[in-house]
Parts: C-alpha cells; structure tokens; sequence
DNA sequence: TATGAATGAGCCTTCATTCAT
DNA sequence: GATGAATGAAGGCTCATTCAT
C-alpha cells in the first residue's frame, strides 16, 4: 500500500542519504573554492539546495561536518588503495610496490584539491582518537602483511617499523608528486623513482 | 653596584625588539594551545602582557604576525640544518647523511607543534609566493650541493630528481618520528631508519 | 473578535518590512541624537530592538543603511514638494511660488534635524552619484518647467539658470527658516520674506 | 642678555604661533586631502612635522583642533567680507552691493574645498555657542549697517529680517557658484545673476 | 616642552547555531 | 522534518589620548 500511493520513494533512509551525500558534496566544493576559513555552512547549505536547518539536522556542528567529508575522502582513498593491495597479493615484491604506489597516486589524484585542503587545514582542534588514524593504523596492518608475505627478500629487521616507515614515506612523496611536482618532471617519472626508493629502502644491503 | 645589577639600558631599538619578541612567542604559545583559528590578537597581546595596540605596531594584521613567527621558526630550523651540512662538509656520505638527517629531527624538536600549527593551519592562508619556498629551495640546493659532491658514489640518474625526493622524504618521515612515533619505538631508531632509507635509496643497484 | 482585536497578519513580506523600518527609524533617532560619528550599527540595532545580526541581514553595512534613510528621508520631502507642485499647476505665479515655497517649508519641517545631520555628515563620506543628485535634478527640472510655464511674466533672461538660483536660494532659507531663525522671528514671516525674495528676484526690472 | 646668548629668536611665544600654524595648516591639508573621517591627529601631527604629544599640548582634543581651524578659516573670510564692506562704505547700493558678494565669492575661493569639508562635514557635537554663530552674526551686523546706510531705496520691511534672509541666499548662492556650479555656467555669470538677486529682492515693489 | 610608543575602549562586521513557523 | 530569519558572542583593527623619558 504505501509503495502504491507514495511517490516513487527510495528504499529506506535513502532520502538522508541522498541529502548528506548533497551536503558533503558541496562541502567539498565549497571547501576547495574558498578554502577552509570562508566555508560558512550557509554558504555550503546554499550550495547543496538545503536550508542551513536541514545541515544542522544531519551534522552537530562545522567540525563534523569536514570530518565526515574528511571520513568519507579517506574511505575513497583507502578504497583504491586496498583494491590494489588485493589485486597483487601473489606477485612479486616489485610488482606489489609497484602497483600499490600506483594505487597511491591514483588515490591521490581523485581529488588532490580536497585532499590538500582537508589534510593542511583541518586540524580539528580536539585532536581525539578520529577515524584518520584507524584508516592509517588500517593500512599499516595491510602494509604490513604485504611486506611480510615477502619476509624472506626483505633486509629491514623490523617489518613493523618498515610499513611506518614506509608508509610515511610514499604518502609524502605522492603527495609532493600530485601537488608540489617541479617544472619538467612527470608524475610517472617521481612514481617510478618513490618505487625505486622503497625497493631500495626494503632490500639494500644493510 | 647599582650598575651590575639594574638591567643595563638595552642598546638603541632594543625595547622595540624585545616586545617584537615577546608577541612572537606570545604567538606560538597562543597558536599551539588553541590553533590558528582561536588564536585570537587580543589573546596574543595579553600573553605577550602588551596592547593590541602594540601589537598593531609592529605587525600590520594577524597574518602578517604569524608569517612573521613562521619566518623567525623557519631561520631557526634552517640554521640547525645548514649548521650540519656545514660540519659535514668533507665526511663521508653515510656520515654526512646521518648527521644532516640527525640535524633535522633537532631543528624539529626545537618546536614541533608549532611546526605542525604553522605548518599545517597557516600556509593556506598565505598561498603566495613567501620565505617557505625560498628556504625548502634553499634546502634544496644545498642538498644537491652534498649530493653532487659524493657525485661518483651515487646510483641515482638525477641529482636534482633525487634531491627533490629525498627531501620530502625526509621531511615527513622525521615529522612522523617527532609527531606521530608509534609506542616502543625510540626516536633514535627512527632516525636510524630514516639514515638508512636515505643512503639504499641513493646508493642502491638499479 | 479575535479578528477584529488581533494585529492582522500582515501580507507577505511585510515583517521583514517592519523590521527595515523599524531599523531606519531607529537610526534616525540615533543619527540625530548623537551625530553620525557617534551612530554605531550597535547601538541602532539595540534601539529598533533586533540584534545587530538583523541589520546587517537587510543593510550590508553602516553607510548603506544612512544612505537607505537618506533615501527613505529625501523621497519623503520630495514627495510633498511634488503634492505642491502638482496641486499649482494652473495658479498664478505668486501662489505658485508661495505653495511650493510653503511645501519646501513643511517638508523639511518634517524632519529637520535628520535632515541636517544627513546633509551634514553623511554626504560627504558617499561622494559617489547618489540619489541624492538625481533628486535635485528632478526638483530642478520641476521647477523649470513651472517657470517656463509663466515664461511671459518673468525677467530673468535664462530660464535654467534661473531655476539654479532659486533651488539654492530657498533651500538655503528653508534651511535656515527651519533650524537657525532668529528669536523673535517667525516661522511664517520667513516663509513669505522668502516668497518675496523669489517672485521679486524672477519679476523684477532688469 | 638674553637676546645676545640665545640662537635669534622669534619674538615672544612665535615659536609655539608658528607651530600652531603649522599644525592647524597641516589640518587643513590632511582635512582636505582626506576628508574629516580619515583625518587622525596622528597624520596631522606627521604632517606638520611635530610629535601628536605636541599638537596635544596646543588643542585640548581633535574638536578644539578642527574648531580652532575653522575659527581661522572663518576669520579669513570675515576679513576679506569686512575690507569690501569697508571699501564700498559711501557707494551706491548696487555697487556696494555688487563689490559685497565679489568679495564673498572671492572669500570662498580662497580656500574652497577646505571650507567645503569645514561646513559640511564639521558639526562639532555638543553645538555650544562657537565662534561660527559669533561670526555670522557679526557679518550681520555690519550687513544691516550697510543696508541702513541706504535705509531709503529699499523696500524691505525690516532691515534686520533682510540682512538674515540676504546673508543665507547669498552665501548659499556663492557656495554653489563655488563648487556646484553647473557646467557651461560661468563664475561671473553666477555672482551677477546673485548680485541681481539682492537687488531685486531689497527694491522690488511690495 | 617635545616626543612617540603604548594604551584600550569601542567600532564594524561575520557566522555558527537556534527555533518559531 | 524542513526552513531561514534572527541571534549575539567574538574577532580584527583603529585612533584619540596619555605619560615616561
């Protein structure tokens, strides 16, 4: 009965959904275009086509507004990155770190502009235990596993301490090549050279 | 007697250049306990124990402030590094990477918070061209200096490529080892890794 | 009964009318009372009983909301110079004149001290084109015209010039009529010592 | 003794009427250049060249200042007013009359912007007698004199009444003529046509 | 007396948040 | 739930005035 007399309505909660979506959507937007300081949520809510009511009934506040954006980008992220992970389980450790730092890259492009405004200008004043660090401490462990998969090339003797390192390397590296590569080098180029500097961090001679 | 203990009279401009400093660190104070956006100039008058009008003085608006204690931390950090390049001028590759790297970390234990805050919360406001860039080209440059003249040692095809890298590389990774250092690892053995990472990358079999 | 007794809902839009005038009359009283330096957007918004939020939702800033009162304030008088101009339109030059001469008298009796204050210290910060120019225009061009339509009685040799000189003249006296007439002197003998000076500087033998 | 030991000097108390006219100069400058809300005491003080401390120890506050300017710039005027009236003691009524406004055209032009931001934009705010009123009313005086002087051609009712109404429609003429007058319009046009008016408005038929 | 650094009240304006409709 | 007008705390900044030197 209510499917026949309502108007075609979406499954379930999928009106909020849809609305959140339109919100985070356009907080992204506005977020990129002005930056973080002019990002009023009137001026988001304006953008996304609700009253500025309608945002406070879905987010409490501004700061969990951006960090459900900040959440949501990261899972994007994360996303592409554990699909490649996934995608080179059973090849070789050059193969692996080839296309997991490819998947970084491509992460990183989805959406650089955002990416640079949330991770410079969102530090969220209360810096409490917040999704960014599970996704890090996530793929950490994915690293992590990864690398001990080809224990037996590797010469690092702390593998734990490899995936930090690791980790922190290539995430500046991408980012500098997305966002801050000099005049004439190509974004292949620094990708081939950050896999060069991991194979070598990961098996030189020590 | 009188003389030995009143504080003698500061040479010309002294007075000037100790409230200049005192709403500097004022500055960083207020800007590490609260952040960019809290931090407020009437705050930072008080802490500094000046009017705002002082404060208006000295510095034109609340940017200029802060670009002007970001510049004083930059000089700060990049004196402890070309300090180390500078010691290190003669020293073998792996002694000269060690010891720059090991200056690193000690310019950003000088203050890392702040680093973090300025580095993270300010820079987006400024987007124009300002001393940041001078001094990581600076840096750069000085890099390549050192890593040109171990020239015959290295297996990287491009100096400046790999300068480029190893910067950023740096960077994050004792930004993490300072901010972000996992429990149960020392900072030492951070900065080891990052020694050895530095050296595999440049002097890896490709 | 209810109905009858009950303040009637007003039409669309008109709260946000009420509060707009209610703002403007609140700067006027303040305007007058403490000059405009002394106007602070504060202490009008206090004054028409809305937060300072509400003024600034229908005036982007002080000086647009004086010039919307100079506005409001100048169609006001114009409009009773028009009633007047309109209502002589077939009179003899001397009632002609002495309407309109009696009308400008009324219209600024309405509000002299706004009036003063507005020319006095507003005008000068809004030197741009303003209304306030287009309304002398109109009331010059009005003017001329009722000149022109007694062409035949008058001695003036130029008919636009003429209307310059009178628009200042009585203005000036109106003005000083209104706010600066001598003890002993009426309001009513002014007015028609400056009908007299209007039909003899017109008529008079050259 | 003195005279002989000290560097030459001005006469008594010169040094402080120089500095006061240096800084009631600089008022005028600063008033005219940029207008009555952006003059601070500190600009002016700059631009006479002396400290604000020593403007403070000539003018009780920045009201005195300006009032203290406008009491000069009033004086000037007054002068110029006076010598004409003077000069045209025993002449016939047109011509005294005629050299009269000359003279109050000439008196404006002497420092027309100055006296334009003086009138209209310096409305001290406690409007206590100053010496304006005494000013104006002096002129009023020496006005009905004249206009007693040749007490027979006129056909004013009340001398007193036409001094007023003559001093504000020629002032405001003037004022016009001075800094509004339309294009294509001379000066000289302007004062005749204003000359005309007196005239006609003192010896017309009643 | 002159100086000018220092003061701080107070102004204009913004914007996250609320709540009556 | 949705709306958006209303709120008002708070922030950046100015400038007349003071006072130690």
């Amino acid at each position: 009965m209510k499917t026949a007399l309502s108007p075609r309505k979406l499954p379930r909660q999928s009106r909020s959904q849809a609305t959140v979506d339109a919100i985070l959507d356009a907080t992204a937007q506005v977020l990129v275009e002005r930056g973080y300081a002019d990002t009023s949520t009137n001026s988001v809510a304006q953008r996304a086509g609700v009253s500025v009511g309608s945002l406070y009934q879905y987010f409490p506040n501004k700061d969990a507004l951006i960090a459900a954006l900040h959440d949501r980008h990261g899972k994007k992220m994360l996303d592409v990155v554990e699909r490649a992970l996934a995608r080179h389980a059973g090849a070789s450790l050059r193969d692996a770190m080839t296309g997991v730092i490819e998947s970084v890259v491509e992460a990183h492009r989805l959406d650089a502009d955002l990416h640079q405004v949330l991770e410079r200008q969102f530090l969220p004043h209360e810096p409490e235990v917040h999704d960014h660090d599970e996704m890090e401490r996530h793929l950490a462990d994915q690293l992590t596993r990864l690398l001990q998969a080809h224990r037996t090339e590797l010469t690092v003797p702390d593998i734990k301490l490899a995936a930090f390192t690791l980790l922190h390397a290539v995430h500046a590296l991408v980012h500098a090549a997305v966002l801050e590569r000099p005049a004439g080098v190509s974004l292949k180029a620094l990708t081939r050279e950050t896999v060069q500097l991991a194979l070598a961090y990961l098996t030189a001679a020590r």
